[in-house]
DNA sequence: CAGGCGACTGAACAAGCGTTTAGCATGCTG
DNA sequence: CAGCATGCTAAACGCTTGTTCAGTCGCCTG
């Protein structure tokens, strides 16, 4: 019998099938790939697929389940060592970009499904992104204890803009590794995006480049 | 026979079922609409639609271009008015946002389509965030030409960082909506949005008039 | 008035979809 | 050993999909 799976590929068939099914979720979009081509891609029969999963929208729900149990260990970590990082001056490991970049493959498809789900209108995301913006508040709280940012007049809407801003660099990868060779999720791309990033929050569009003394009077 | 139609709709047939096209796809996306449910909306038969955009592809194409028409028409009048309009302190007519805002209604789809098109993959989202990247970086460059803004030391990068802000607005609209209670592309919702984005824009995350003490928590 | 042409419909079509079913091994359990 | 779940396949089912087709209506033109 011909299997698609490595010799040394210890995970279950269900979970071969489950990996399978998020990365072309994560590609193409849950409406776009169908169950034979999932079942093909994991080397297995599509009525394999239901047997494990009950139907197509069961897999996708364990799908989302996965991805965000994944999520959830990545960012309770975010959470942990935030404190710390945070107060570092240097280290920077605020951004969620940095983050997945150091918990995930160049190729994994998790952040592609992040914005598949960021963007569905599900209850799935809506839950991502409310844990996403509860974190991205108490970030925002931790700088302003430690005298680095301002609460604004605001609060909310200063966390959103943060958010929005970290979202936008997986939401728009693609475009953004066209406008400027290079994928902003990759090393290379990072030492390009955090500085300027780091730059504006630091003193805004008109502040003199770092190295140079600050404008004091 | 029955019209859906409104008895004052001087609109062909072709442009309405366009329209509900249009609608239908920015709701849900084109994959997972129907030529029948946007015959039905239409008040038409399914055949028709075909008859008259050849397949559902060509109907899809035919809405990428009337919504690229309808952008290229709005974007021009933001770049003619640019100059003007950023060297008036206050006016800050420079975000995608409020150029929408003041062109269409509130319950327009395009803003749906936009970021459909956006995170497609498809070639005319690539040209639209081609034409966005060139008009950002227009924009940059008159800030800096006036003194409101450096290019910093990766003017590319910055010139991104902008424009994904701008556009992370519009990509995630129903989440923000939803954490801020209001409609962050309402006028309500730019009200609250823009002054914290120009405060982050003019001295960072913490910035303090100088002089004055810093602001109370 | 004849005739053709474009708008339009309802029925039909083939293909592809998710799902069901019957059946075949395999391995554990009494 | 019999019995029976478990993992799995191949075939088939019913439904929906995009598309085609034959035909009707109304209007314009010669």
């Amino acid at each position: 019998m011909l299997y698609m799976r490595s010799i040394q590929d210890d995970r279950t068939t269900r979970a071969v099938i489950r990996d399978e099914a998020l990365r072309l979720f994560a590609e193409r979009g849950p409406e776009s790939v169908t169950v034979r081509q999932i079942a093909g891609a994991a080397g297995v029969s599509a009525g394999l697929v239901v047997h494990h999963f009950g139907s197509k929208d069961g897999l996708r729900q364990e799908v989302d389940r996965h991805v965000l149990a994944v999520f959830a260990a990545m960012l309770g970590e975010l959470t942990d060592e935030g404190g710390e990082k945070l107060l570092d001056p240097g280290a920077g490991a605020t951004s969620l970009s940095e983050v997945f970049a150091r918990h995930l493959p160049a190729d994994s498809p998790l952040p592609g499904y992040l914005r598949r789900l960021l963007l569905s209108g599900s209850e799935t995301g809506r839950v991502l992104f409310r844990r996403l913006f509860e974190l991205s508040r108490r970030t925002l709280d931790e700088l302003t204890a430690a005298g680095l940012a301002a609460p604004g007049r605001d609060p909310a809407v200063r966390t959103a803009v943060l958010l929005a801003n970290d979202l936008a660099v997986f939401l728009l990868r693609d475009h953004l590794a066209d406008a400027l060779g290079t994928d902003p999720l990759s090393a290379d791309g990072m030492a390009r995006w955090a500085p300027e990033m780091l730059s504006i929050y630091a003193g805004g569009l008109n502040a003199t480049p770092r190295g140079e003394a600050p404008p004091t009077i």
